[in-house]
DNA sequence: GACACGTGCAACCGTTTGGTTGCATAATGT
DNA sequence: ACATTATGCAACCAAACGGTTGCACGTGTC
């Protein structure tokens, strides 16, 4: 089943992850001392940031390090790219109203 | 059941109804013409879409034009801003160390 | 070697999701 | 008035989701 990154960020639980990997690399038991989910829930989340390569892992011992993949995050940015054009054109516009209403002193 | 902006986005075939009442208002009949699944199905999208106010309904006698409310994709762009200026630190860092290499004529 | 620790995986379970079909309602055209 | 069109809503259904528990496996520690 494949997922993609939009899928990934729908649940709350994983953007909770995502914001504390993105701070410092952690091992699933220190992630899951922040939630009340058993550890295994929290390791099927980083499954799945994991598969949509949302988070890295590093072995270390028998300790696992995730940490944020920030370049997936940009995706998700570029799609929000031909949106931000939409609002900033909105904004000139209000821009241009604002100069017209000066104009006519309204 | 509450809705937030990330679950509405997270199906593919919202994402495209976004995209198309993006450019222009549209009706749910013209929306199901560009996707091979019911009408109802769409406008059960449709109302996702509008719990979460990100589209906007206007009756026009017995139809109803459907168009994007941008500023609840800023919302989007507003959570992924923390995480921009690691990607943008990332780079800051990359461009020092291109400086770095560059002096030393690696 | 024996044991505790950190982790992933499989099986199960109730709820949600995304789809379908059928129907009710309101506006339009003849 | 009557048929047509545009739409939303309810009921149903298979699949996916998010959680749990139990277990297996590799890694450190004694």
């Amino acid at each position: 089943m494949k997922r993609d990154v939009f899928q990934a960020i729908a649940d709350p639980t994983r953007r909770a992850i995502i914001a504390l990997v993105a701070i410092q690399a952690m091992t699933p038991n220190a992630i899951a001392a922040h939630f009340d989910t058993s550890r295994q829930a929290v390791s099927k989340h980083l499954r799945i940031l994991t598969e949509c390569e949302l988070v890295q892992q590093e072995q270390r011992g028998r300790e696992i390090y995730y940490s944020l993949e920030i370049h997936k995050m940009k995706e998700i940015d570029d799609w929000l790219e031909q949106y931000r054009k939409i609002w900033e054109k909105r904004f000139d516009q209000l821009g241009e109203l604002l100069e017209v209403m000066k104009e006519k002193k309204v």
